[in-house]
DNA sequence: CCCCATACTTTGACAATCTAGGTATGGTGG
DNA sequence: CCACCATACCTAGATTGTCAAAGTATGGGG
């Protein structure tokens, strides 16, 4: 990942993001990438060998579920969805998030 | 680390986290940890056994120059300084740390 | 004099990401 | 019609950073 102008993800941050991605919706793996990188202002760009492992991991963990359907594009496609749980993890992860950044923020703010 | 509502870091800032300490001013090991303590208002508390590690890869990397000298406790301590490729380091870091937390709040204000 | 906080080091485990490959298929341009 | 590209998924291996858990040593307080 990363390029330039884009930005490298931080260990942790990926769950969360896949995890939000389906919070908007049903979607397939590839779709995700798309989705990440259209939202952030083409910033953050998920490498596939990023995403699959990290969809089998969270799927393993009961966030998200998949079952195989058609696109509409007429392809075979993995569609995931978020869980009850999975919601209930990406609020945890936001919070998580959010207590992070006010941490680093407020290192940073020292003088 | 960790606990309750301590934060867990994210791999990846605990550089920049070290260069700011050290920024504010010359520094040894143990120190920094209790500087990025109490500066995070004890939401961060960085494992001696992910400082240490981390300094060495610094300081191999030319960001911060270290020498042994007697804290002021009477007890002998390596003290860290910023080089001036360090301050330019934590400079590239925090540009990255903005621009990844903007890509994230972005995603995350999807509707 | 014993323990605690300070101070540094090392080892091994672990988890997440990336690089770099691989397979397969539908649609499009030449 | 066929080659190629974008889509779509998967896996292996390497790398990296952090953590847990150990060890050593010492100054100061009770």
């Amino acid at each position: 990942m990363v390029g330039k102008d884009k930005a490298d993800l931080l260990q942790g941050t990926l769950d969360m993001l896949i995890l939000k991605a389906l919070s908007l919706g049903e979607l397939h793996g590839y779709g995700i990438i798309q989705r990440i990188r259209q939202l952030s202002d083409e910033m953050l760009n998920v490498e596939q060998g990023s995403l699959y492992p990290a969809l089998y991991r969270i799927e393993q963990k009961g966030w998200v579920s998949s079952k195989w359907s058609v696109h509409e594009t007429g392809r075979d496609a993995k569609f995931y969805k978020l869980t009850r749980s999975g919601r209930k993890q990406l609020e945890d992860q936001e919070a998580s998030w959010d207590r992070l950044v006010l941490a680093v923020t407020k290192i940073r703010q020292a003088t």
